[in-house]
DNA sequence: GCATCGTGCTAACATAAGTTATTGTCGGCG
DNA sequence: CGCCGACAATAACTTATGTTAGCACGATGC
């Protein structure tokens, strides 16, 4: 099953006919990208929007001088920026952490979901405003946090999300983000990353090695982060559309 | 002309009809709010989308310690939300900063402008993605940019939106934030927003005093926070829709 | 007309986080 | 094999921003 059907079917219930749907169009229009190169960038007019297939990604702005903010992270299943093409030119770059594959989603794909497939329809109206819950927590995040309650709500963050497209383990999972892309994440320097590290190292909040991050107390590392579930908006509405109808 | 519908002209060119329409569920269910109250709070079921009718308002985030993060403004003519019934409860407070009135918008509502307003549609989900680059836009503005630089971007972002409403003059507006305000919506504490706010002011940058706000110089505003409006998408996309039809 | 409160301002001091630099390790590649 | 580049780790030092505290002003209310 795909990591996009595993994502919805956690909010909304869907039929064989919807699954069928997704997976073609995951299936056309396939392209693939090295690790750190551009799938779109600023200035551009967007023509498709992207779903994420396999890999990690990221949302980044740059200002003239050069510093860099990354925005939001990508899983696989991601979907970024429905109904994107109804504005001129985009306003930040997408880059790749990691090799990435896509499928370019055409208008018309949404034309077709909006006409028949209100389910779906549903189900990416709540990922849009869970990607927009994520984007105002990382404000929050960057603004209130200190550094190491930062680093340790966006570890948390990041699993959670893995969890819901079946991609991590009950402890642990894949982490390809280097100390660099954190730092552009959290809006630390690389040498206070590293320090903060350590210091969740140092507590046994995380085990984090060679790509690869095991977390031996979730609930130690979410309270160290002040994280809070919610707005990942993870319960599942379904129940009462469907019995609705 | 409601402040709304000035704004989404900026995008979309609206027929009579839409303009009515528009008009007709901006006067039903509308409610007052005093000062510093809360129109909706984190873990209440959303029933309704709000439309800020006269006043500024702002959603916030709160840690469990009490830390305050605003995460967005609102302003007269802004949604909140749009869609957000579908999600089971707030992971946010909407609060007033002024005495406010808003205007309730049912689900029905969105339902009579999915079936017969396209041109409102299109204009909502306008809304929708410029509303989601904001926050990205603040994102960058905690993660990268130096007090004074976030502070003058700040400004910049409102005075912009403002005149989109038509509620800005050439160089002025009308400018209730009190400096706790812009201390919880930058992530710097009162103190700072202080010592920032006389540097922009030695710099003849700004004039801010008893609630308006002047900006002699916007050009020069706008290179000292690094300000790019590209991300407010004021271009009227409307032209290539109106020639397709 | 006096107390009170919210707001703005300023000073002195404390500290979290940034900067620059060096070193070590590992894996890839010529 | 040995060089090189990406990444991680750490130290020494600087600086932006936070903290605590106190004062002044104006609006509000009794």
């Amino acid at each position: 099953m795909s990591h996009l059907v595993r994502k919805l079917e956690n909010f909304v219930r869907l039929s064989a006919a919807d699954r069928l749907m997704l997976n073609r169009a995951a299936a056309q229009r396939v392209r693939t990208f090295a690790p750190r190169t551009d799938i779109a960038r600023e200035g551009e007019k967007p023509k498709d929007v992207h779903l994420i297939l396999n890999g990690w990604a990221c949302r980044y702005k740059q200002l003239e001088d050069g510093r860099r903010q990354i925005v939001s992270f990508f899983l696989p299943g991601d979907i970024c920026d429905l109904n994107i093409f109804i504005l001129r030119e985009m306003d930040h770059s997408i880059g790749t952490i990691t090799p990435v594959s896509i499928a370019d989603l055409p208008r018309e794909f949404f034309d077709e979901i909006s006409a028949g497939y209100p389910r779906i329809a549903t189900a990416f109206w709540w990922e849009t405003l869970v990607n927009a819950a994520i984007q105002r927590e990382w404000t929050m995040n960057l603004g209130q946090r200190t550094a190491s309650e930062r680093m340790a709500h966006l570890l948390c963050e990041l699993f959670f999300r893995l969890r819901l497209a079946g991609l991590a383990d009950d402890h642990s999972c894949s982490f390809p983000l280097t100390q660099a892309d954190l730092a552009e994440a959290t809006g630390l320097s690389k040498v206070h990353v590293n320090r903060t590290l350590q210091e969740l190292r140092a507590s046994n909040l995380i085990v984090l090695k060679g790509k690869m991050l095991v977390l031996p107390d979730l609930d130690r590392l979410m309270s160290a982060g002040l994280f809070n579930a919610n707005y990942l908006h993870l319960d599942r509405e379904g129940r009462q559309l469907d019995s609705n109808e």
